[in-house]
DNA sequence: CTTTGCCTTCAACATATGTTGAAGTCAAGC
DNA sequence: GCTTGACTTCAACATATGTTGAAGGCAAAG
């Protein structure tokens, strides 16, 4: 009966129910579905419809680009998520963007480190006296 | 005799020097400069000269932008170290960075911990059966 | 003193991450 | 069936982070 009957049932959500539960604009919701962080199908209109996903997709999305990571960083990482993913997926995708996140901040953390104990970067103890 | 010696004598690098020593463009080393990163005094003939920290501190910056850190947070950052800081004060510049990449880190931890376990936010767990 | 290379500013371009507005389509209520 | 609000695409704009090129000035070497 329903045009929506046409694709998985549980594509329902619109472009704004996606935006309002995830806190975006809806000009975000279409910018992240197409760059990959979220999937569409379509209505015989040509309308998007989400799954309960989306937001989710979208609300990790916004935290882990605060840790560094680029759009396309985080939609290779969700590409790796099942049509319908399980909780594991998840669990792996959440280990792999905490490791990405921890990898950096180590990163940072190793240059500041060999920065402030190595000591011949920057100006730092250059303070040897220099003959007049 | 010099024209430099108007200028503190530390202050002697040219901008190609910074670029080369940071790892960047010579470009890059005036977009830092004029977003605070770094700061340069001018010679008589207006050129900038930089001391050794400037490129220390846009190697720490090109690290901490990629824990997702603006180029405006890091200047932030940098502007409360000392025209000649000491090793104490790159130690408490160190610290906010690495402390406020932790915090991201932890956000993006907290968030995906509260979606895994409390499960009601994605579609993670809509697997309770519904009567037909 | 001229050459040569680096310097200057400024504007345009490029990519990432979005937002806004125009022109037109779809869907749901009256 | 018409109105209304949300949907569509597309282009333009906006901000962040730079790069590139043009037009011209400065500095050091011969």
């Amino acid at each position: 009966m329903s045009i929506a009957a046409q694709i998985p049932s549980r594509f329902t959500l619109t472009v704004k129910d996606v935006a309002t539960t995830a806190g975006v604009a809806p000009s975000a919701v279409r910018f992240y579905e197409q760059h990959g962080v979220i999937t569409a199908h379509r209505t015989a209109g040509d309308q998007r419809r989400f799954d309960e996903s989306a937001a989710c997709r979208i609300k990790v999305a916004k935290v882990a680009q605060r840790v560094g990571l680029t759009v396309r960083e985080i939609a290779d990482v969700f590409v790796t998520l099942p049509d319908d993913p399980e909780p594991q997926d998840w669990q792996r995708v959440a280990a792999v963007l905490i490791d990405e996140a921890e990898t950096r901040t180590a990163a940072l953390q190793a240059y500041l480190d060999e920065m402030l104990s190595g000591a011949r970067l920057c100006e730092i103890d250059n303070r040897i006296e220099v003959p007049d």
